[in-house]
DNA sequence: TTCCCGGACT
DNA sequence: AGTCCGGGAA
């Protein structure tokens, strides 16, 4: 793998080449971050501005928590965003990133997966790092045919067993890139691969059995309404509780999401809601159909702020309300 | 369009 | 086991 590595490996903006010294913890720190449950292709771009924004652990314990959420925008899981800018005051308080997987492990927003992918790739410390990738090339290496979730003990174990003393960072690495580059989910390119003589899942000519996964349960369907209050140019928007969904972003108002289309129920104010079109958007445990409505604000005493209607692009809306927004500025 | 993919926290 | 999004492939 390491072999494979040296000649195959992605050149990505928070990597150092292979051999060569490891890379600001920093920047591991806020890559891997951003990579949980994000593709490469999405996390780039919001690397490099936020590693030139914020270049440093002090740099972002200093900025003010509205920017740290409007600069997410658009990346989902916005937890991430809360714990990073948790954990960098924490570690600026400190004066460095720990340098052990149980110290990692113990910082907001650093789980299992991060903590060892930071100790083997920013301090060259032997872990074992388990992400998707990874799970399905040893999955497959191996052949295991217990399903996932349950079989996460099994492919923990497996990676175990090939994980190198020297070197545990590259290898990891190494295991990623083969299964973003090789070893994909549909239509894995066998004929290229290191491990082909080894991979049970190759012999048997079934590789992509594996990783076995268990049935998934239908999501239900929600409804709701997003309120778009005009006044002087400006549209009102509101900031969500921190906690739960979309918690912490700014937003426009929305009323209850409900088994049901709730109408004008939770508007910001009573007025002539008009509705002009419908947005959609999925999250992880239901689909969410939302009525788009408009209304002049007139004198309404409201909560909020009023944002430039021609700057809305900069007010950092999750991407639900950038929807929103298109269809507003469609009905112009 | 629809389907599928991916870690942390509680 | 349930709660947290957004993008790419089919």
């Amino acid at each position: 793998m390491l072999d494979w590595y040296d000649r195959n490996h992605r050149s990505l903006p928070w990597r150092s080449p292979p051999g060569a010294p490891p890379p600001d913890p920093y920047r591991v720190w806020m890559s891997e971050v951003m990579l949980q449950q994000t593709q490469v292709a999405t996390v780039r771009p919001y690397f490099l501005s936020w590693t030139a924004r914020w270049p440093s652990f002090a740099a972002l314990a200093a900025a003010a928590d509205a920017d740290v959420m409007a600069a997410w925008a658009g990346l989902g899981y916005y937890a991430r965003a809360r714990n990073l800018l948790a954990c960098a005051r924490v570690v600026a308080e400190r004066g460095a990133l720990p340098d052990t997987e149980a110290g990692l492990r113990a910082l907001p927003g650093i789980g299992d997966y991060t903590a060892a992918a930071i100790a083997a790739i920013a301090f060259g410390r032997r872990a074992v790092v388990v992400d998707a990738n990874v799970e399905r090339v040893v999955s497959r290496l191996f052949a295991i045919a217990q399903a996932l979730p349950a079989a996460r003990p099994a492919i923990r174990a497996a990676t175990d067993t090939i994980t190198p003393d020297d070197r545990a960072g590259d290898f990891a690495q190494a295991m990623m890139d083969l299964g973003s580059m090789v070893c994909t989910v549909r239509g894995p390119r066998c004929l290229l691969c290191p491990l082909r003589d080894d991979c049970a899942a190759f012999q048997a000519g079934t590789p992509e059995a594996f990783p076995v996964k268990a049935a998934k349960k239908a999501k239900p369907q929600r409804y709701g309404t997003l309120f778009w209050a005009e006044r002087d140019g400006r549209v009102l928007l509101v900031r969500r509780p921190d906690k739960g969904l979309l918690g912490g972003m700014r937003a426009l108002p929305t009323g209850p999401w409900v088994d049901s289309d709730p109408g004008t129920a939770g508007a910001p104010f009573a007025a002539d809601w008009r509705s002009i079109g419908l947005v959609r958007h999925g999250f992880t445990h239901f689909d969410l159909a939302c009525t788009v409505m408009v209304a002049d604000a007139g004198d309404e005493p409201v909560q909020g702020e009023w944002w430039p209607v021609a700057e809305i692009a900069d007010a950092g809306l999750p991407t639900l309300f950038a929807r929103a927004i298109a269809v507003v500025e469609g009905m112009r």
